[in-house]
DNA sequence: AGCAAAAGATGTTCAACATCATCTTTTGTA
DNA sequence: TACAAAAGATGATGTTGAACATCTTTTGCT
């Protein structure tokens, strides 16, 4: 057997990181499976060696994207960790950070593909509806104030909303206002107080 | 000259009126021309005499669709227009109703074509900007408190991510769940209090 | 009524693209 | 080193849809 199934693994490892990332800041309609394995360093015609059509390749990109544990560019903690801020908070931080808002490839999911998952297969949903839960636990788990799924639940809101909002307006001062004001209402929300980053 | 000025006129508001529905529920790449100009019971050919590409169509679609002042149905006031409520309240009361939403078509542009508007050309993200703000400023004017501003930015936020993650949820309960939890914390954050429809 | 000009319908062209068939290259094994 | 089987490349096919050319219908005007 030639080619170790190591390879082909790596292979279809590549494709679908290419293809995450170009779904990801295009949206699935406006990229072409040429485009994605170009992207890949390979032809097009060897797509259906690993996926049997674009959507499956889809499906699975999006699942990954959307359920991977690796720490994106926008979380890391190169700043003091700094041990008064909670879990809760620094997660807060971290979606309202410049980076994360400039990052167009590996931004959350939550707020990368609003419009194309609500078009996307079950498993898509299903996946995004994950996320979200972890997200929405993590917080839930961070503040012990009495109803604290009803806070984490409007933590969700305010971190998708001031980043999907943000992102679509063309003026950056606006954008800016927009995201410092939902990141400013989150803290208070999730009983954090202190100076902002970012 | 054949044809009334008015009735061409029509015509070209038949197809924006089609245009805006069907961009509006399924995004940009995934309408036809051909698909729009049978909504509105034309052939696709007529379609140049009124634009010249797809792009300029929805662009003016979405432009009519955010600059529109016309009530939605979600707007109505259908019930005792309940003269203890802030206009404040009233638009974040419409905002997190079930109408709303439920309402694909005619849902408030913010939510409906977050990622179309990221890609669309200039007049687009222009458009999304001015109801943005007139929306911001419609909610500031309410808000008699200090930091007005910076209040109204995070209802904007909280309305915009509680319906786009929500409406992206394919667990109905849990979608209820984040709207209405998103719904209260928009009131109190509004300074609003009371008991909640939906 | 007859005409002309514009609206709308019909059909064509062209490009992009998903999918697939087939050819070539690579590499593990004997 | 030779072979074979799978990976990957190349090229073909069919479909879709935007854009456009041209034909037909409508209707305001004389």
């Amino acid at each position: 057997m030639p080619y170790s199934a190591k390879h082909k693994r790596a292979t279809r490892e590549r494709i679908l990181e290419s293809a995450r990332r170009l779904f990801n800041s295009k949206g699935f309609a406006e990229v072409s499976i040429g485009e994605i394995m170009a992207d890949a360093d390979l032809s097009h015609g060897g797509f259906y060696r690993h996926f049997s059509s674009k959507g499956e390749l889809y499906a699975e990109a999006v699942r990954r994207f959307l359920c991977q544990e690796a720490p994106k560019p926008w979380q890391d903690g190169r700043k003091p960790p700094s041990r008064r801020k909670t879990r809760g908070q620094r997660i807060v931080d971290a979606y309202f950070s410049q980076a994360h808002f400039d990052d167009r490839e590996q931004c959350c999911p939550l707020i990368g593909l609003p419009s194309d998952v609500a078009r996307g297969d079950d498993r898509v949903k299903a996946a995004y509806r994950e996320v979200l839960k972890r997200l929405l636990e993590l917080l839930q788990a961070d503040l012990k104030q009495p109803r604290a799924r009803e806070r984490a639940l409007a933590l969700v809101a305010l971190c998708v909303g001031g980043l999907v909002a943000s992102r679509s307006l063309d003026d950056p001062a606006l954008a800016g206002e927009l995201r410092r004001a939902a990141h400013r209402q989150a803290l208070a929300t999730g009983g954090w107080n202190g100076a902002l980053p970012s």
